[in-house]
DNA sequence: GCCAACGTTGGC
DNA sequence: GCCAACGTTGGC
């Protein structure tokens, strides 16, 4: 290891991949550039004039650590630009570590370092940790890079760049851009050619499925061949994975390769301490629920090797994510000392706000009630007990920084205080403190301090797996993120989900389909539903501003926060949508528009307020979703039926509507059929009840009041039967604006009748009438008729 | 402040 | 092994 670790510092470019270098070593079919030939590797930072100049910034805390580590003097230091493979736990940077996401929050926290100390990491140089890969080619390169986080830790992944720059991450890739190369004999992996047939390197047949009952995001490390286990895995299919240290006073075993623990192992040394831990299980302490065999709980116990360190012990104790074995020793190692490359991000009440100082509880909100419903769920605070303004918790004598949070808000900021401890909060606990990615909701969720739980839930929650959109498993294929997708001919550089796709509760809202419209319409974001776009950079705000946006994110997150608790957030309903049609009174040319309307009209605005008239039917058909998302997302319910090359032609008819400049404030959105169904935003609008809707082939019927204009209107004369493009569609749209709606028999009329106001047409009513006229020849035919009666 | 780009990670 | 796509950030 020690000599690896030198390796290491005389060659920074390369990425820490120790054990590949273990494999490797023997291996001489062809030649790495790995080796230890320094006229092969890259040259070192210090050749660099920009890099060894910030090198010589290195704060003289890296270079103690790095002659702690018994590196020769006078050597070129290690790359501090790179991931810290095999970091320490210095206390110094724990404090800093609160902004990292991830273990592989490393780089951002030693990064955060470099802001404190006056200079700034640039991004990752894409020619980092490349090397010369000739066996490619002349000018190809080759990069291996380990996962530094997540279940899949460890785990290497290998890169090659073309002499044109392509960067390739899979076989497949590697194929497409050497076209007409056989690549049988290349072992990817390896980078080598090798003779003979390549075997194959699948894993053991996949069994996650099996296990896979607590959390999708619990991918088995057994799966990836890499020899751990999951708990469950441990538990109810492979309890005697171990069976030479069921005996409590029997050694570990030293961990060979086949069992790929050892991959897991970075301290030999603590490997070599075979010593055996027996626990009797814990309860309050423990790290997590015990698996349940026959679903009971903790009902038996099994020898397990630890992950970390390699030691067998007896017991249910796994690591965080609750993947891999973890020994008790690691386990609270892991709890007490907030490694630097692990997120560590509590934060506390601040003991001043008015959710701080209610003590009591409400007793109205969803948390009061599922206490009272369930003694679990008691544990969650009263949401008005929560704390509006929580404050980072940090470690003694870290240094003070501001932190955006995540997630939560786009804008808003807080900062790290040394000064404000739990003690000062009069109802604080530790249990308490909250993972602030979980959305500032200090008793939220089961109160963990499990902050890798919360980073996979995170991962995790841009999808509420619900919601019509979660359920969608086609590609639009015409949205920008399918088109960039290489499966549709794109360059892979956006690498999103189809905007269709997009869940529609918790995706980043930038990502939703209506944020290209939205962005058109100039919609703000607030109003749109999905999640804002966090910011990550560090910035600090006033007192203020930060205690108003606070309050406004609360009241914001609110159902975001409680996902787990309310299973999902709410929708935006209906009133939301009446904010949305408000939106369009925000635009500029509004205020010259004329609406002058008759005040029958104004009277028959307001009863069909009441009746949600201005909203589509759709809308009102469905009271939990967004209406636009949702006839969106309906389209793919049924791919077949619906037809994918109809739904796709009146999706590039959609797209060109968003990317045309159509009547003031009419709106293109695509509805169930598939249709798409344009809509005149604003109520004011003569046209606010008109609906123009197109068919999979592009044939068209508008609909006044919800009622179909009559095939006789004179508008269908002086338009094509069928609105292929844009141009036609915004000829119709034009036309209409044209129109106003026929106000049908004047209610003064019924009003004689001294019963209830109810506006009348004739059954042929034209809708839509000039605008020099006031009710159609049809109604007034009907007036006429009505008048000639009484008389 | 936004977003294109891409490193990274989870899932199949 | 491969791919989808999440999360982050440098550049604008």
């Amino acid at each position: 290891m020690s000599e690896e670790a030198a390796g290491e510092s005389k060659h920074p470019a390369s990425e820490a991949v120790e054990e590949e270098e273990e494999e490797d070593k023997g291996e001489d079919t062809v030649e790495s550039p790995k080796t230890d030939n320094p006229s092969e590797e890259p040259p070192a930072p210090s050749d660099d004039p920009k890099e060894a100049a910030e090198i010589s910034l290195v704060p003289p805390v890296e270079a103690k650590e790095e002659e702690e580590e018994g590196k020769p003097a006078g050597e070129p230091p290690m790359d501090w630009f790179e991931p810290l493979e095999d970091d320490d736990d210095d206390p110094d940077e724990e404090s800093l570590a609160g902004e990292t996401e991830s273990i592989a929050g490393s780089e951002r926290a030693t990064r955060h370092l470099y802001q404190i100390y006056g200079y700034r990491r640039k991004r990752a140089h894409p020619e980092e940790g490349w090397v010369e890969w000739p066996v490619l080619g002349q000018g190809w390169k080759r990069k291996e890079v380990v996962r530094r986080s997540g279940s899949s830790i460890g785990q290497k992944d290998v890169y090659y760049l073309s002499p044109r720059g392509d960067r390739v991450r899979s076989r497949v890739e590697l194929a497409t851009v050497l076209q007409g190369t056989d690549l049988t004999q290349f072992e990817y992996k390896s980078g080598k050619f090798v003779e003979g047939e390549i075997p194959p390197v699948r894993g053991r047949p996949r069994t996650k499925k099996r296990y896979r009952d607590r959390s999708s995001s619990e991918s088995s490390w057994m799966d990836r061949g890499d020899g751990a286990e999951t708990p469950d895995s441990h538990h109810r299919l492979t309890p005697n994975i171990t069976p030479r240290n069921l005996h409590s006073n029997q050694t570990s075993v030293s961990l060979n390769s086949s069992t790929g623990e050892s991959k897991q192992s970075p301290n030999s040394e603590e490997k070599q301490s075979e010593e055996k831990i027996r626990l009797p299980f814990p309860s309050s302490s423990r790290p997590l629920s015990l698996p349940s065999i026959k679903g009971e709980f903790g009902s038996e116990e099994s020898t397990l090797i630890c992950a970390k360190c390699g030691i067998s012990f007896t017991g249910t104790w796994y690591d965080k994510q609750r993947k891999r074995p973890c020994c008790p020793s690691c386990w609270a190692t892991s709890k007490s000392i907030e490694h630097p490359l692990i997120r560590f991000r509590k934060w506390i009440p601040c003991g001043q706000c008015v959710g701080c100082h209610n003590a009591i509880d409400c007793g109205q909100c969803a948390n009061c009630k599922h206490g009272l419903q369930s003694p679990e769920a008691r544990k969650r605070l009263c949401r008005k007990r929560r704390c509006i303004c929580p404050i980072r918790k940090q470690s003694p004598g870290s240094v003070n920084v501001t932190y955006k949070r995540s997630f939560v808000d786009p804008v808003d900021t807080y900062e790290d205080s040394n000064d404000v401890t739990e003690s000062q909060h009069p109802s604080l606990k530790s249990s308490d403190t909250e993972n602030f990615s979980a959305n500032v909701d200090l008793d939220d969720d089961d109160m963990s301090t499990d902050d890798d739980d919360d980073w996979h839930k995170k991962r995790k929650r841009r999808s509420c797996g619900e919601c019509k959109a979660c359920l969608c498993r086609k590609d639009c294929g015409v949205c920008d993120f399918c088109i960039d997708k290489p499966k549709f001919g794109g360059s892979n550089k956006k690498r999103q989900k189809c905007r269709l796709r997009q869940c529609q509760r918790q995706a980043m809202r930038h990502l939703l389909p209506f944020q290209m419209a939205g962005a058109e319409l100039g919609l703000d974001a607030p109003l749109l539903p999905g999640r804002p776009r966090p910011h990550y950079t560090y910035s600090r705000k006033s007192s203020l501003k930060r205690s108003q946006d606070q309050q406004a994110d609360m009241d914001y997150t609110d159902d975001d926060d409680d996902d787990d608790e309310d299973s999902n957030p709410q929708p935006l309903n209906h009133s939301d949508f009446g904010v949305r049609n408000g939106v369009p009174d925000r635009f500029p040319h509004i205020s010259n528009h004329n609406y002058s309307q008759p005040d029958h009209q104004s009277q028959w605005d307001t009863e069909k307020s009441h009746t949600g008239r201005n909203a589509p039917k759709h809308m009102e058909d469905d009271e939990d979703e967004f209406p636009m998302i949702t006839q969106i997302f309906s389209l793919a319910e049924n791919p077949v039926e619906s037809g994918v090359d109809l739904e796709n032609q009146l999706m590039k008819l959609l797209h060109s509507l968003r990317s045309s400049v159509l009547p003031i404030l009419w709106y293109a959105i695509m509805v169930e059929g598939p249709q798409l169904q344009l809509i005149q935003c604003s109520k004011q609008s003569n046209m606010a009840d008109t609906i123009v809707l197109i068919d999979p082939g592009f044939c068209y019927q508008v609909t006044v009041q919800k009622q179909p204009l009559l095939p006789i209107h004179p508008l269908y004369d002086i338009h094509p039967s069928r609105l292929g493009t844009a141009t036609d569609v915004v000829s119709l749209l034009l036309s209409l604006e044209r129109y106003v709606v026929c106000q049908g028999l004047p209610t003064k009329q019924l009003l004689f009748d001294k019963g209830p106001i109810v506006l009348e047409r004739a059954a042929t009513c034209d809708f839509l009438i000039k605008k020099n006229e006031r009710i159609c020849a049809c109604c007034k035919a009907l007036q006429e008729l009505q008048i000639h009666h009484r008389e």
